[in-house]
DNA sequence: ATTTCTTTTGTCTAAAAGACAATAATTTGG
DNA sequence: CCAAATTATTGTCTTTTAGACAAAAGAAAT
C-alpha cells in the first residue's frame, strides 16, 4: 500500500469533508478514494471516517491522526522542495523579518553589499519586533533577540546582546557621572517597555542579582523614541551595545559603569539569533544570505 | 511512485551504506532498491548517493535530506503506533520521569489510587531534576518546572510553582519575625543553588523587581536538604509552596509575608509542567494518567 | 415516496514494484 | 598485474496494486 498516497487521500478528504471533492481534486474516480481509505484504516485497525452517504465526519482519534499527519506532509513537502531547488543559482524572493531598530542600524548597510553579490535574489524585508513565527509566515529567515524557540527552528548567535548604560554628556554634566552600580538608583531612568514591564537594571555582585533602576522618567517600547530621549540628555538608558555603537564612537553618548556587571534580565544566553527552518538551509538564496550575515556578522564580534 | 517505500530505503542504504544489506533487510532483491532509490532521485532531480560499485557514500545533500527524512519517518511512525494502540484496554509499561521532590511529595500518594484503578499498568518512574528530553529517552509523560519547551511537546500547567517565603517558628522566636519584604535582608537565607547559580529574592513593587536576598548561611542544590536546614530553624527559605503545604498544616513552618509579592525569578509562567509528545495522547495508558494527573492536581490549585 | 447526491462494490485495465538472471564495474588477493 | 569476488545496474517476466468505469446501495431533501 501506498501510505503516503493514502494519506493525502485522507487528509483532503477531512478538509473538504466529502469522498468525491477530493477526487476530483486529485483527478481520480471517487471509487480510488474510497479504497485508499478504507486500506489506511484497516492497516491502523480504526476508523478515522465516519461516512454516512451524505455526511463524512472524523472520529475523535481521526481528529488527532489528521494534525499530526498533516504537520509531517508538509515537512515533508518542504524537504523535498528544498532538495529540487538546490541545485539552481541563488535567486528569487527571499523574505527576511527583523527586529525594527537592528534592522536599521546593522541589517541595511549590509544588504546593499549582498544585492551586488546576488543581484538575482530580490530582497523582501519587515521590520517588526512582534515574533511572527516562521512555520506560518512564509519568512525565510528572521532575526531576533532571545533564545532559539524550537527545535524544528535551527539558530545560530549572531552577537550577544550587551545591554550597557549610557546617557549624554549634557545629562552627565548636569547629574554627575554615576562611579558606583547602586548610584544608579539616584538617576534619572529611561526604560523599555517589554511584554512583561519595563526591564529593570540588574546588578550582578557574587551571583547575587539586585535592582538598581532609576527614576523612571520615560518609559516606552518604541526604541527610536528611547533613543531620542536618551540623545537629548532626559536620563540614562540600558541599550544593546550595537544601537549605540555609532553614538560611542561620536561622543554623543557615554558608556557608563565599563567595570560593572550591569544587565537587563538574569539570563546570559540572551543574544542576537538568526532563525531559520532547518530544510530551508538547502535552498540556495537562503544559504547565502545565511552564510553572507554569519561571515560579516559573527566574525566582528563574538 | 510509492514516495515512503523509497525513502524508507535510502534510510536503509544510507545507514547500511550498501544496497545488499538494505536489500537482505527488507526481503527484496536488491535491483528493486536500486529502482527505487533511482526513482526517488530522478524525482528529486538531485543524486543523493554516490554509488561506486564498491562503496556507497551520500552526497552533501543526501545527508541533509536524510536526516530531515529519519524525523519524519519516526514521527509518522510513531503517529500510527499510537493510532493502532488506541482503541486497546490501557495496559504495559509507563515511564514517568518527575523532579524527585515533587515525585516524593505529591505523585508517590497519587500513584496508589492510579495503580488501583488501572491495575494492568505497570509504572515506572525515574526521579530526577535533570531534565531528559522526551524524544530520544523513551519517556511516556514528564513533570518538569518551567516552561514548554518544544512544538512538539505537549504541556499542560498542572498548578503554578509559586514560591512563598518560610520559616520555622523556633528561627523567628530568635531572630523575629519580618513585617516588611526589605527586612529580609538582615535575615539568614537558605539558597537552592540553580544552574545560574543560587535563586536570589526579589520583591515587586510597582513592576519594580528588588533583590531582597537574606545573607546566605546555606546554599545547596538538594531541595531535602535544604528543607531540613529550614524545619531545624537555620533561616528563611523561598521554597514552592506545594513542597511546603505539609509543614504549614502540621506548624513546622510558617509562611511569611503573605501579602506581598516576593518570588524568585521575574517570569510569572512559572509552573509545575506535565509533558508529552502529541501523538502519544492516543496510546491508552498514556490518556489515562494525563487525564488522572489532570483531574487530581488541576483542580486543587488553578 | 421519489429524486438526488454520495459512498461503496464489482470487474477490468494500466501501472508499478518484485523476482531472477545476466551484465558491468571496481576492489581484493594471489 | 591479472583473476576472483563482490556489488550495483539493466533486462525481462511475473505479481501486486492503484485507477477507470459502471452499477448498486444508502441516506437526505423535496
Amino acid at each position: 500500500m501506498d501510505q503516503l498516497l493514502a494519506l493525502k487521500y485522507f487528509c483532503k478528504v477531512a478538509e473538504t469533508g466529502s469522498f468525491t471533492s477530493a477526487a476530483t481534486a486529485f483527478s481520480v474516480p471517487p471509487s480510488s478514494i474510497s479504497r485508499r481509505i478504507a486500506d489506511l484504516e484497516s492497516s491502523l485497525g480504526t476508523h478515522l471516517l465516519t461516512r454516512s452517504t451524505r455526511v463524512v465526519k472524523l472520529t475523535e482519534i481521526g481528529i488527532a491522526y489528521l494534525e499530526q499527519v498533516q504537520e509531517i506532509l508538509v515537512q515533508l513537502e518542504l524537504s523535498n522542495e528544498s532538495v529540487r531547488s538546490y541545485q539552481s543559482r541563488p535567486m528569487g524572493q527571499l523574505k527576511i523579518s527583523s527586529m525594527v531598530s537592528f534592522g536599521e542600524r546593522i541589517l541595511f548597510p549590509l544588504l546593499d553589499q549582498f544585492s551586488a553579490l546576488y543581484p538575482d535574489i530580490t530582497l523582501d524585508i519587515s521590520l517588526s519586533d512582534e515574533l511572527s513565527s516562521l512555520a506560518n509566515d512564509d519568512i525565510d529567515v528572521a532575526i531576533r533577540g532571545g533564545y532559539a524557540p524550537d527545535e524544528r527552528i535551527h539558530a545560530i548567535k549572531l552577537m550577544p546582546n550587551e545591554f550597557i548604560p549610557v546617557a549624554s554628556p549634557a545629562y552627565l554634566a548636569t547629574m554627575g557621572t554615576p562611579e558606583d552600580g547602586f548610584e544608579l538608583r539616584n538617576h534619572h531612568g529611561l526604560f523599555f517597555r517589554t511584554p512583561r514591564g519595563p526591564s529593570p537594571w540588574l546588578l550582578e555582585i557574587d551571583d547575587q542579582w539586585h535592582d538598581v533602576s532609576g527614576q523612571p522618567v520615560v518609559i516606552s517600547n518604541n526604541a527610536n523614541w528611547l533613543m531620542k530621549q536618551g540623545l537629548e540628555g532626559k536620563g540614562i538608558m540600558m541599550a544593546p551595545r550595537w544601537s549605540v555603537e555609532a553614538y560611542l564612537m561620536s561622543g554623543e553618548l557615554v558608556e557608563l559603569l565599563t567595570d560593572t556587571a550591569l544587565s537587563v534580565n538574569q539570563n546570559p544566553g540572551m543574544g542576537i539569533y538568526l532563525l531559520y527552518q532547518k530544510p530551508k538551509y538547502l535552498v540556495p538564496k537562503v544559504k547565502v544570505f545565511i552564510d553572507f550575515l554569519v561571515e560579516n556578522l559573527m566574525e566582528k564580534r563574538d
